[in-house]
DNA sequence: CTTTAACTAACACTATAATGTGATTTTTTA
DNA sequence: TAAAAAATCACATTATAGTGTTAGTTAAAG
C-alpha cells in the first residue's frame, strides 16, 4: 500500500464506526490538527501516533512482500 | 502486527537480502543510527522513513482487521 | 592472530512532527 | 433556515525524530 493512502484508509474505517474526527482524536489521545492531517495526507506521522489511532480502530498494520503490479 | 515488532522484520528481511546496515542506510537514504535505532525498537519511526527502508527491502504496509486472539 | 567492517551507543545539533489556538468553511440537525 | 457541530486551515510554540560525530564492542575476513 502507498503510505499516502493509509490516511485516506484511516478515514473510511473511521466514517464505518461512525466517529468524528473529534471522537476519534480524544479516543487515540491525538490532536484533531494531527488527525486531520493524516487523513488527508498532509503529514507524515510516527508510528506512534498510527499505532494509538489503529488501536482505536481496530486496525493493525502487516508488512507483506511487495506485490508486481 | 505489534508496532514494536516492525524493527525485528526489517532486521530479518535486511539479513534475508544479504545486506549490512549500512548498505541498506545507504540505499534507503537513512542514517545508520536511525535504522540501527529502527531495528531495535529504540525508536519511533516516522511513515516516511519507515517507507524509504521498506521500499528497498521490497516490503509494503497493509492495513488488516485486528484479529481476536 | 590481526585487521577490517559492522554493530552498538552516547551526545549535541538540526529538522520537523505534534500540539494549541483561533478562525473560516462546510455539514448536520433541530 | 437557524443553530450547532464537524471539518478545514494558518500559524506560533513545544516536543521529539533524524542526523553527524565519535568511540567502544563484537563479528568477519584475511
Amino acid at each position: 500500500m502507498l503510505v499516502k493512502d493509509i490516511g485516506g484508509q484511516i478515514k473510511e474505517r473511521r466514517k464505518l464506526l461512525g466517529l468524528t474526527q473529534p471522537d476519534l482524536a480524544e479516543l487515540a489521545d491525538v490532536s484533531v490538527n494531527t488527525l486531520y492531517k493524516l487523513e488527508r495526507g498532509q503529514n507524515n506521522p510516527t508510528l506512534d501516533i498510527l499505532d494509538r489511532i489503529l488501536k482505536v480502530l481496530g486496525l493493525e498494520i502487516h508488512l507483506q512482500i511487495r506485490q508486481l503490479k
